[in-house]
DNA sequence: CAAACCACTTGATCCAGCTCAATCATTTCT
DNA sequence: AGAAATGATTGAGCTGGATCAAGTGGTTTG
């Protein structure tokens, strides 16, 4: 599923490849618009492909960093899919995102150098690997880096932001439906239907993510699907009626305002 | 309460002085530990200086700035405190923190330029600003600025993550006992007692930041209280076991591990 | 190809926290 | 000072979603 980089040439045994060493080109990728390089003028793109590097995919299950690790790089996904998630002291876990091609993930890492979650692939996933220290030193002499790094930091916190009013007052139906269209509008961002698509994660990590039980996830998953809102099989969704699912999102049906406060 | 300026020359009608040409210190304040300078060397202290400005204080229920309002500057706390929120489609809010001197807010409107929250005064409160396009340009010409903006930023994505944790996961009793030791160790870090305060918002806010209903912060308080855990009366808080606080904000006492997920 | 396992679904029951409602206390307004 | 509005507390009852339990189908393993 979604882009795909291709491996033939690495797998053949002609040559022993490290793959640290193969050189990616941000100026032919194509999530270009997405990514790190988003309103980079093509110079400044080259330099940045002179400190971007690729490692080796990572297969399901495979961990590209875990919480407490030195930070090294920034990860860009490029293929596959990513979970974020913290570990509790106790054996459970909050899982903190699902993350698509074009993502940058460890921007909470750069605090104190030091991952403060573990991030796990999906499926087979593909990254590149962009290394902070050289990342910091190139954004001083190329200001729009400077200022594209603010920005994506800057995103980040806004996207925690929703995610706290989503935990903080939204009904299960609103979070699951939220859910979804998030979905729907990132894979329509990257070129796929957004109306008919693969979750790689399980419902279980749905229901961690949005604040809910696996059972509620599944219950919600059929009640939907009885009143005709998508169709539902296993991974695969289809949004047939996007529309209601956005009122959902808005609030359903009765609102209520809150009195004012101060 | 808290740190307070000087403003007796200022309310004096000796002469005419606009607010916004008043210098600031940052290598005289008693914030500097806190606040944006941390760790800079004296001189890049001194340019900063040259572009932070003190504005009119602002009274309780003033706002700094609303949703979708033009992004001009970062605002530092330099006494009283704020609350900033998401004002949602119909007349309710998410409250989405309470900000202490030396905690810099509207980091999350460098992305568009544009806020995406509103901050209110709490209480009698002064702020510096600083323009944020000053300061982009000052951290291109001094890397330890940048660095430390860049880790600001990704301290404030640290800080959301561990509430998506509380609202997602814990239950009323921590929340409340997570969102006490959060002000304890914050005074604290301020030179106040870590065990006896004022909270400047209502019951009302604390609930809505915690996603909880008032009456159920009103009861816990209470409870608390009874267990010998606290001593409240209005806005006023004495933590009487803090130990006992910590415990229950790491789960209380029945832990229950969770399965693993993949 | 069976056996074991796992993810998911569905049903039944329970309960933490919400809602509604009444009372008081405090602040603000006239 | 008295009235009105706002904030906090407390009680009673309700409910959305959790928990517990059982069953189903898909997938992996030996």
């Amino acid at each position: 599923m979604l882009i795909y980089p291709d491996w033939s040439g690495i797998l053949t045994n002609r040559k022993v490849i490290t793959f640290e060493n193969i050189k990616v080109a941000c100026k032919n990728c194509s999530l270009g618009t997405l990514c790190l390089p988003m309103g980079l003028d093509p110079d400044d793109v080259e330099r940045l492909d002179g400190i971007v590097k690729r490692g080796r995919p990572y297969h399901r299950g495979d961990h590209l960093f875990r919480e407490a690790d030195d930070f090294q790089s920034l990860k860009v996904i490029t293929s596959g899919s990513i979970k974020t998630y913290t570990p509790n002291e106790d054996g459970s876990e909050q899982v903190l995102g699902f993350h698509l091609p074009g993502e940058l993930i460890g921007l909470d890492a750069i605090q104190n150098d030091q991952h403060t979650c573990s991030a796990i692939a999906l499926e087979t996933t593909a990254v590149c690997d962009i290394p902070f220290d050289q990342l910091e030193s190139l954004s001083i002499s190329i200001p729009s880096l400077q200022r594209q790094i603010y920005r994506l930091l800057s995103r980040e916190i806004g996207h925690e932001t929703e995610m706290l009013t989503l935990l903080g007052k939204k009904s299960a139906e609103e979070r699951l439906a939220t859910f979804l269209l998030s979905f729907s509008d990132r894979f329509k961002q990257r070129g796929f239907s957004a109306s008919d698509f693969f979750l790689s994660m399980s419902r279980h990590e749905i229901g961690n993510y949005l604040g809910l039980a696996v059972e509620t996830i599944s219950r919600l998953f059929t009640r939907f699907q009885d009143e005709g809102l998508l169709q539902v099989e296993r991974k695969h969704v289809q949004l047939l009626n996007i529309p209601r699912l956005q009122e959902i999102v808005q609030g359903g049906q009765g609102e209520k305002p809150q009195q004012r406060q101060i």
